[in-house]
DNA sequence: TATCGTAGTGTTTTT
DNA sequence: CACTACGATA
């Protein structure tokens, strides 16, 4: 083989690789075509970074690794590289059998590993790769931190004294048991709240020190407390084979350092591994990816220090900031086209960014058009606020659709305002995050039975099913097996399973023995039914239905509908793992997804939700609301330099979500915890130079933007306090007793007389419906409300 | 032992 | 305002 020859494929090969992935910009293409070493990819908002993720393995696994590579393989003949150069000069991607040509060593997709943090991030990357891969991307390794680190501890664990069945503690449980460390110590917890110690704990563990380590340092008698409550807490959890969310990484980590076959094996099995929103790591997930990735060095992380927001859970920019000293030999690319946002709003949020110091500096540029200046307004209150949005959304609409519309705010609570417009005025809505359904108290306690079957030492989950349903288990029984628990180093189960062992428990011997029954009874059927078939029988076999449907009043009658609702989320994860379904496998996903994404996706809905949870997202016309001083930025963080410029971080994220148009409110008074409050406008808006805003702030007392088309202005609904005991989970649970509208329904309204539906609109377990009525117009009205005034006809 | 009522408390963001 | 913890009562 001549070296001609060589050079002729070489150029060939890379220029056809090139091709294919001509519609990356050059900076794009260089950082998908970099597939060896450290690589640091500062990529700014919009800047397509998802995209260079998912080619960046796409090439990986079609091409391999070397587009650089010197070698030519001898199977490569004269007729391969004609075809080549002639493919060159022909337009159109490659045919596969040139493709194969192209693929030197390539790499087995079971050996690249790419780690988000957000299950829904992960998810797209997921779903993106298999549309580009075709079923081979089910064996990336394509999942979050704590995912990953779960699957790796489930084979792993034992070394480190747990067993692989171990339970998943959500911060919920943390604190809960935290509480009960404290009420043992006598510790006040006025004087140190629960919260704080875990928060210490976290940062504790986020540096690697474990309880004995912490004792050895803490060095005031605050930091002694703590100690005190970390031995315990840790005790506890491990007694109980559980782990915190921080565990589940310290762990993974402790697991890599420490036992170098498993190091080893690891390092070997991930060729190439690829971080996305590096600069949300902590400590702690820097020195997971950097042991992952010891082997091959083959790490490529993705971040934009200007969107670091997470600072407040451990996470910290200089991960970024230091990458290039950590990995020798690091190479650097920025991305700094933005191919989201107009000109308006990118200069909006970058002069806001600008105001930050403590960052790494760069400028995002677009070509896009300069798009429409950016809205501002100030309403009276957040009624007002609530009822501006929803009248400008339904003007701009116009024939487009409801899910280009994202309205973001702080915090959860403002959604409350802004649901009640919506709904008021017909305009569909959908909520992100916020309350949760696995949060729901009815929907906590089937979980705990699953979670107590699953793990018989989980004492916690146990406390909280042992007498719920009342069984006459009350507390003293359970503070006396409590007792001889501790005393025998038992978990709670095994004394209370063989309560005749101990005189103690002589008298509640009889109740203890019948609960334990019933749960031995429980996990006999999981290996005769299916999963879901299994939770049918627990639900009745516990009492836990019986008792919800004796009490019979509208809250039981929802919270019996959430529980049947749990059922669904099984049938859902049963039908994802055909394979491997297993009762630990579920409840691992529902502890690792705290976000719930059963929401009908496909319903045309304005879609609201909080700006960490926009992040990564995009919509035509976004909503920024609360621009307040003191609600935004937060209260806490006026006067404290770093935590306001994570808070700025924060408002850019925001800012950068939206496509085409932005628009920022305020209230000038707003109801916040039960006191009307009057706030300053934002200085993150004071921050928008004058020349971006389509309403320079003179004239801005007028009437700003468009004004709804039902002027003036929509009314907003009475005070009344929709009576809504639970309701706000049901959304995901098909509400039974409504009548199903279908559009072409003809309906008879008590006020509006006959009518026929015209579309339907889902929306949680409501629906909006627009009906024509005959000689009354056309009207938006809910279903739920609509129904007890109509009927179908 | 179960339930109800009251007082007190704390409110960001998420795996 | 909403939620929790705790104490009094049936």
């Amino acid at each position: 083989m001549t070296e001609a020859f060589t050079e002729r494929f070489l150029t060939a090969r890379r220029e056809l690789i090139r091709r294919e992935f001509s519609d990356l910009n050059e900076r794009q293409r260089e950082a998908v075509l970099t597939t060896e070493g450290p690589l640091l990819l500062l990529a700014g908002a919009g800047s397509g970074k998802t995209t260079v993720l998912i080619h960046r393995i796409a090439n990986l696994i079609r091409f391999g690794c070397a587009s650089d590579s010197r070698e030519c393989p001898d199977w490569i003949t004269e007729a391969d590289v004609e075809q080549m150069e002639q493919a060159l000069r022909l337009p159109g991607p490659m045919t596969p059998e040139i493709a194969a040509r192209c693929a030197l060593r390539p790499v087995a997709p079971w050996s690249i590993i790419a780690i988000t943090f957000t299950n829904k991030a992960a998810g797209e990357l997921k779903d993106r790769l298999e549309a580009m891969l075709g079923a081979q991307a089910q064996d990336i390794w394509a999942m979050t931190f704590h995912s990953a680190c779960c699957r790796i501890l489930r084979r792993e664990i034992d070394r480190l004294g747990y067993t692989g069945r171990f339970t998943i503690y959500d911060t919920a449980d943390s604190e809960r048991v935290m509480k009960d460390v404290m009420h043992d110590a006598h510790i006040d917890e006025r004087e140190l709240p629960a919260r704080l110690i875990l928060n210490q704990i976290s940062r504790a563990k986020d540096r690697m020190l474990f309880p004995e380590d912490y004792e050895k340092r803490a060095a005031d008698y605050r930091e002694q407390l703590v100690s005190r409550c970390y031995v315990d807490y840790q005790r506890r959890l491990r007694e109980a084979n559980a782990l915190d969310f921080d565990d589940i990484i310290l762990l993974t980590v402790k697991l890599l350092q420490d036992y170098e076959e498993v190091r080893e094996a690891y390092q070997r099995k991930f060729r190439y591994v690829l971080v996305d929103e590096y600069q949300d790591t902590n400590n702690l997930q820097y020195l997971l990816t950097a042991l992952l990735a010891g082997g091959y060095e083959n790490l490529c992380v993705v971040g934009d220090d200007d969107q670091s927001i997470y600072r407040f859970r451990g996470a910290t920019i200089e991960n970024i900031l230091n990458f290039e000293n950590q990995f020798k030999n690091a190479k650097l690319i920025r991305l700094e086209q933005n191919y989201r946002s107009t000109k308006a709003i990118l200069d909006a949020a970058n002069a806001v960014i600008k105001h930050n110091r403590g960052r790494k500096g760069k400028t995002l540029w677009t070509k896009n058009e300069d798009g429409v200046g950016i809205t501002l307004k100030r309403a009276v209150n957040e009624a007002e606020e609530a009822n501006y949005v929803a009248g400008r959304i339904f003007a701009m609409k116009g024939s487009g659709s409801y899910r280009d519309f994202a309205i973001l705010y702080r915090t959860n609570a403002q959604s409350n305002a802004l649901e009640r417009a919506f709904k008021f005025n017909g305009i569909p809505y959908r909520i992100i995050g916020g309350t949760r359904f696995f949060d729901r108290a009815e929907v906590k306690d089937m979980l705990a039975y699953l979670w107590v079957i699953n793990n018989r030492a989980d004492n916690l989950r146990l406390l909280r099913v042992v007498n719920n349903p009342p069984r006459g288990i009350g507390a003293k029984t359970l503070e006396t097996v409590d007792r001889l628990a501790e005393a025998a180093g038992l978990p709670l189960y095994l004394v209370l399973s063989d309560p005749y062992h101990y005189p103690a428990l002589e008298k509640s011997a009889a109740k203890l023995m019948s609960f334990v029954l019933l749960i031995e009874e429980c996990a006999a059927l999981l290996d005769t039914l299916s999963l879901p078939d299994f939770y049918d029988a627990l639900v009745e076999k516990t009492g836990y239905a019986a008792m919800l449907e004796a009490k019979g009043d509208v809250e039981s009658r929802t919270r019996l509908e959430n529980v049947r609702e749990l059922r669904s989320s099984l049938v859902g994860y049963v039908e994802n793992h055909p394979d491997d379904a297993s009762l630990n496998g579920f409840l691992e996903e529902i502890a690792l997804y705290t976000d719930i994404e059963a929401y009908d996706a496909s319903a045309d809905a304005v879609v609201m939700m909080t700006m960490h949870a926009a992040k990564g997202l995009e919509f035509p016309h976004v909503f920024l609301v609360g621009m307040e001083e003191g609600l935004f930025p937060s209260l806490r963080c006026i006067g404290e330099q770093e935590e306001m410029e994570e808070e700025r971080r924060l408002c850019y994220v925001a800012m950068t979500r939206a496509k085409k148009s932005l628009t920022v409110t305020c209230a000038q008074q707003r109801m916040l915890y039960g006191r009307t409050t009057a706030n300053k406008v934002s200085r993150f808006v004071e921050e928008i130079p004058q020349d971006c805003l389509a309403n320079p702030v003179q004239k801005q007392r007028q009437s700003l933007g468009p004004q709804p088309r039902q002027s003036p202005g929509l009314p907003y609904p009475p005070q009344h306090r929709p009576s809504r005991p639970f309701q706000s989970f049901v959304q995901n649970a098909p509400a039974k007793e409504l009548p199903e509208y279908r559009p072409g329904d003809s309906v008879v309204h008590t006020a509006f007389g006959r009518g026929m539906v015209i579309s339907v609109n889902k929306m949680g377990n409501d629906a909006l419906l627009e009906i024509a009525f005959d000689g009354k117009g056309t009207k938006r009205l809910m279903a739920r409300t609509a129904s007890a005034h109509m009927k179908k006809a």
